[in-house]
DNA sequence: CCCATGTCCTGGTCGC
DNA sequence: TGCGACCAGGACATGG
């Protein structure tokens, strides 16, 4: 599920379900995920959600004396269900609610994290590390061009750096560079001003457009089959290596970058 | 065997 | 030479 879309649209989707109400249990059922899920977590039984918050691709659930901190690594997902749903194969987590709702994640690969922030303390400054979310004013015309001066590293993997900018995984790095006709080689250094300006509009577009897709499609998450935003949008490039470009036909091509896959079409987009 | 939506961490390199 | 910034790749676990 997640690139920062598909985490919003989740925020948008479970909000009105859990806003207010009261845990009344929390069930681990599997401890070991990223980091081990902390015994804090039993605090919450008694307290109300206050906000239902996000930062990057962290679910932030806040409650009066501390946050959980969710996050869905690479495969997981978040529903609110009915307390008596059958727990399913990688169903690691529960927040049992006095409404008789559960908010439950699943994750096969395990390469999320529930944590507990006791006061909003962030002992491993997960949050404190983060660059500006993409869709706020923090994330302006010369932001990017200022942070790139020097560096040598690829566009691709710069944009997918969290200290620069948050929220902006493989697919959408893919997409947006795509958009603005910049190849995914090309040395973040190197880019002009005006060129990185179009590109931030582009991301805030493109992540736009997903949250508002994922938003009219999975509006509710209590539903059994959670369909990613993502799948609602057109792909130009992800996943189309060896098809033909929706621009030129050309045969869009791939390469590995800092271990993930890049696709592009070598004529639309240029050093 | 290959690949996969994330990101922390390690170890190496580079430049002042 | 020292030190910090930067950068590539490994690691995690499971499934297609």
């Amino acid at each position: 599920m997640p690139e920062l879309p598909e985490v919003e649209v989740c925020r948008q989707g479970i909000t009105p379900h859990i806003l207010k109400q009261t845990v009344t249990q929390v069930i681990v059922r599997n401890a070991k995920l990223r980091w081990p899920i902390p015994d804090t977590v039993q605090s919450m039984i008694g307290h109300s959600v206050h906000k239902v918050e996000r930062r990057s691709k962290y679910l932030l659930i806040k409650f009066s004396h501390g946050t959980l901190v969710l996050h869905l690594g690479m495969s997981g997902t978040i529903r609110v269900i009915d307390e008596h749903t059958p727990v399913a194969k990688h169903d690691h987590f529960d927040l049992i609610f006095a409404h008789h709702k559960v908010l439950r994640l699943n994750d096969p690969r395990r390469f999320g994290a529930v944590l507990w922030f006791e006061n909003h303390i962030d002992e491993r400054g997960l949050l404190s590390k983060l660059g500006p979310e993409p869709l706020s004013d923090d994330f302006f015309h010369g932001y990017l061009f200022t942070k790139a001066k020097n560096r040598k590293v690829p566009i691709k993997t710069f944009l997918m750096s969290n200290p620069i900018v948050v929220g902006v995984g493989n697919i959408y790095a893919n997409e947006a560079l795509f958009k603005a006709g910049i190849l995914p080689t090309a040395l973040a250094g190197s880019i002009s001003e005006s060129r990185f300006d179009q590109l931030t509009d582009i991301i805030k577009q493109v992540l736009t457009a997903a949250i508002a897709q994922g938003g009219t499609t999975l509006k509710d998450f209590t539903q059994a089959d959670g369909r990613p935003g993502y799948f609602a949008q057109e792909l130009l490039v992800y996943g189309r290596a060896g098809k033909k470009c929706k621009i030129c036909q050309t045969t869009l091509q791939e390469v590995r970058q800092s271990n993930r896959s890049s696709v592009f079409c070598p004529i639309c987009q240029t050093d």
